[in-house]
DNA sequence: CCGTGCATGTAATTCGTTACATGATTCC
DNA sequence: GGAATCATGTAACGAATTACATGCACGG
């Protein structure tokens, strides 16, 4: 069997999936009419990621003939699939993810906390705090040294690169409060 | 001949190339030493683009042989490339943009000042401004009306996107002051 | 002479996108 | 009865990623 590597739209399907079992249709509307925009709510890009999950034994499809002529295929999360689900989640921020895509670690953290637990979210927002600090610091360095060679517009981009980060940063430390408050609320 | 259609890579390449002539291999280190993060400097999509960009005419690649051993070649925009790195330019932001990727239409406005001219620019991110209003008034809403059926990390998700619009839209606003005062400055 | 950096590429694979295609149901 | 929505897919294509591969130049 081969490593069974699975792409971002896999675990984010995983995830969805792990919340409430729901079909291929269910999941492109939540694309299409939730803040998930960013992906695509075109059938060949769902389809086919289900189709693969099934075919790695991540997921199961039961077939709901509520409406016999137009049935529904309902996926769920196998054991397996939610080991894969876990391992990802698992996984603390890397500085080329944050490069690449921030969103994607945001969106990854989302899952985190009722898959993992409130205070493994907040191990994930403290070491995407750590690589933030770290990147602003270089982001800043860079603008500082490159100042006068560098054409207004390459400038103006390069602060809202900053801008970005900051607010990244805000919103992550923000939100280890909001995770360290609902626990004690518990508790 | 096909309708040529160019991807978001080989825009910023022609982007770059018209900025100043270059090797693939200065492409490449631009990608890993600048903010240019998010692309990949990997040679297997920098070179393979480049033949794409000069099979299509739109660029063209002379050898410096300098050191007659180790040539490099040197690629440079041609007038065909050069307009369609304007027409890339002169397309104003789509709502659909915003949603994918908004460091894309960011990516896109750094050229246009240098290509087409300041008040490009201003106009640029003056729709660009338009549209995050709404996106951002959007979010909110569902922000509201989601408020209690959504889990904590749901939440702060949501959360993370608002505060996001709204430093791209307090940037995009300072930038166009900018502009416009370097504008100013010259007349 | 050996490791690091310069400089260019190819191959295999995977994935997403667009466009096309089908049929059922519900609402007016 | 016709339009919009439900629900699922396929096909062609383009493009990026990883890994592999080669050879020169230069500093120690």
């Amino acid at each position: 069997m081969p490593p069974s590597t699975t792409s971002q739209l896999g675990h984010l399907l995983l995830g969805l999936l792990h919340q409430e079992p729901q079909s291929g249709y269910d999941l492109r509307r939540a694309f299409a009419e939730t803040p998930l925009r960013h992906f695509s709510d075109s059938p060949g890009a769902i389809y086919p990621a289900l189709r693969r999950l099934r075919a790695a034994g991540l997921i199961t499809g039961t077939l709901d003939r509520t409406y016999p002529r137009r049935p529904r295929e309902v996926f769920r999360v196998t054991p397996k699939g939610k080991g894969v689900l876990r391992r990802w989640l698992a996984a603390l921020p890397q500085a080329s993810d944050l490069e690449r895509d921030v969103g994607a670690l945001v969106l990854r953290f989302v899952f985190i906390p009722p898959v993992l637990g409130r205070r493994a979210g907040v191990r994930y927002l403290a070491e995407f705090e750590r690589l933030l600090k770290a990147h602003i610091a270089a982001l800043r360095a860079f603008h500082a040294a490159a100042r006068g060679a560098m054409p207004l517009a390459g400038r103006l981009g390069l602060e809202h690169g900053i801008a970005s980060f900051t607010t990244h940063l805000t919103w992550s430390q923000e939100a280890q409060v909001s995770l360290r408050r609902a626990s004690r609320r518990e508790s």
